[in-house]
DNA sequence: GTAACTACTTACTCAGAGGTAACTACTATA
DNA sequence: TATAGTAGTTACCTCTGAGTAAGTAGTTAC
């Protein structure tokens, strides 16, 4: 294996981290729509419209695991959730930035020419 | 709604046609081998080894569609096929860097103190 | 007392993402 | 003649990501 095949190697490794993740259809958006503010469940879910409560749950919980989202329970009545980006997910800001450029790149260069 | 839900809600959006082509497991390691240069099916397969012959077929083939990878025909003996970015492809050098990027980070803050 | 809001959970279902293994077709080499 | 390399295709199977719908439990407003 030469020095090139190693660093693309590396670099495959790398991906893998990050897109276990990154990957599903909700996970990006939810980290988004946090990047404007601690967010209580149910304003997450009327910005991000098309969520079942199901999935943001789930999805929810899937990011405070790897330590991406932070939840805290606020004792007043009724009890109401907020839910934060920890400065892990905050460490994202350049990702989802690069992510939010390729996709106006990509919709001008693509989309908006073929429908 | 008030001009910050209205940029959360322009960023979902694109956030939305960039995770539409990335999606999967294969897209991204696919694309991270062909930046080291133009590939031929076999070499893919060998730099991402434990991908199948047909979801290396069938991700190529989506690529292919999103212009994002441009497949060429050597009518060599035997026949070669080779694979590289398009110039949409390698638009997206700046994401994969920050998906590398952040892989590093994200092993070395929490896959590392966990496992 | 009943409807609505908070934040979820549970059960059921289904499509499709992805895996395995075998097969095609052609060429080159031993 | 047989083995290996080129680049895939096809059939079949399994598992899980995601959706729907309904339920829970507490509080507040009408």
């Amino acid at each position: 294996m030469n020095q090139k095949d190693q660093v693309c190697q590396y670099k495959l490794l790398a991906s893998r981290d990050a897109l276990e993740v990154i990957q599903g259809k909700w996970r990006i958006p939810i980290i988004i729509a946090l990047t404007h503010g601690t967010k209580r469940f149910g304003e997450i879910q009327r910005d991000i419209s098309d969520i079942s409560p199901k999935m943001l749950s789930q999805e929810l919980k899937a990011l405070e695991m790897n330590k991406i989202v932070k939840r805290t329970l606020h004792d007043t009545m009724p009890v109401t959730t907020e839910y934060s980006l920890t400065p892990l997910g905050e460490s994202m800001t350049n990702l989802l930035n690069e992510i939010l450029n390729w996709g106006i790149h990509f919709r001008e260069e693509v989309l908006k020419r073929d429908n």
